[in-house]
RNA sequence: CGCGGGAUGGAGCAGUUGGCAGCUCGUCGGGCUCAUAACCCGAAGGUCGUAAGUUCGAGUCUUACUCCCGCAA
């Protein structure tokens, strides 16, 4: 089939493959224009941008999509006959939504119609779920809120992290994307009103990954810092120092009592929120929470990389009774 | 040409006004113990990111470059 594809990140990528690899005609990539971006404000290209260069694509990459006529032309002018949406961001203006016979399909990492918007992968991990998917459905003039042609369910793993999620989700909704363009070339396909009975998963901003100690229970901390893992991670200040969290465990105040064998330790009654309660270069790194302990895996100091907790203690002493704030 | 921090044995850090390169841990060998993420003894392992400069002498001061990280976008 002539398909128009319109992605941006790695997620979009997997997608873009797939479809090339079956053998479908690819008439355009439209991807987001290259901004400078990240530290020296160097230029990143999109994977998606990448994947076109290495197969020699068209590419197009307009500033906007919406009262912009001299790219709707163009897309007039490619004439295709699917237009496949993935992660482009952008919502795509009902005169490009008309140009293709067989419309325009869009690949989005949650079950719909719960959370519909640009975050769906981290807010399940946030939330704590147990399961999300994926799900292909027709694009409207509303954001992620079309007729829906498949869903596949999966299971989230108890620590499995955003980027891990975002990886099995592409995978998985390429090859669902793939199935759902067979079932529009035979015939066959279905569609699915959403309802209105829909949740949103909005942007995440940095606010949210500082923890806050006197609200959050262990186990929202440890949703929170694998739901930003890989993005930003989780943080506190320690001694006016940010510091990030990349794991963490929830545990009991028995489960602490048992490994710490007969080291000394704060005690667990009179230690506020944040406190630690014990920093031993082979134990690890244990601090109380509202409703009782977590113990930190993976770290980051200021200016530091990412590592192992053992490694940060044995250069950052932390004494027993440090607050995290 | 956005702002700032950093690069030192395998890991994480310290290194004062330039003057023999250290700490905690790991590794290897030996000892003790019913046992250990425990303890005792010993050993190996570093052209201090790269290139140049100042100096009797540079991890330390100057300049350029590479890579990493935080903030901001």
């Amino acid at each position: 089939m002539r398909i128009l594809f319109m992605g941006t990140p790695d997620f979009s990528r997997e997608s873009l493959d797939i479809l090339y690899q079956a053998g479908h005609e690819i008439c355009g990539v439209v991807t987001q224009p290259d901004r400078p971006s990240g530290r020296k404000r160097k230029v990143i290209l999109s994977p998606v941008k990448e994947y076109a260069i290495e197969k020699n694509l068209p590419l197009y990459q307009p500033e906007k999509i919406v009262h912009n006529e001299e790219f709707q032309d163009i897309v007039k002018k490619m004439a295709p006959e699917l237009i496949c949406v993935v992660s482009y961001g952008g919502i795509l203006p009902k005169t490009i939504l008309d140009v293709p016979v067989h419309g325009c399909i869009n690949v989005h990492p949650s079950l719909l119609p719960k959370y519909r918007g640009s975050a769906p992968i981290q807010w399940a991990i946030i939330n704590g779920d147990k399961t999300t998917g994926v799900t292909i459905m027709y694009l409207n003039e509303k954001m992620d809120a079309g007729d829906i042609i498949m869903q596949e369910e999966t299971p989230i793993g108890e620590e499995e992290t955003t980027g891990e999620l975002w990886k099995r989700l592409s995978t998985m909704g390429a090859k669902l994307l793939l199935e759902s363009i067979k079932q529009i070339e035979q015939k066959t396909v279905q569609r699915k009103p959403q309802g209105e009975n829909y949740t949103l998963a909005p942007m995440l901003n940095r606010e949210m990954t500082k923890i806050q100690w006197e609200t959050q229970t262990s186990i929202a901390i440890k949703n929170l810092t694998r739901g930003f893992n890989p993005m930003m991670g989780t943080y506190a200040l320690l001694n006016h120092k940010k510091i990030k969290f990349w794991k963490v465990q929830a545990i009991t105040e028995t489960d602490f009592k048992n490994m710490i064998q007969d080291k000394e330790i704060l005690s667990y009654q009179t230690a506020k929120n944040g406190s630690v309660l014990l920093a031993d270069e082979k134990i690890g790194l244990f601090i109380k929470t509202k409703d009782g302990i977590i113990s930190v895996i993976e770290i980051q100091g200021e200016n530091a990389k990412r590592m192992k907790i053992n490694d940060f203690l044995r250069g950052n002493k932390i004494a027993l009774g440090e607050k995290f704030e």
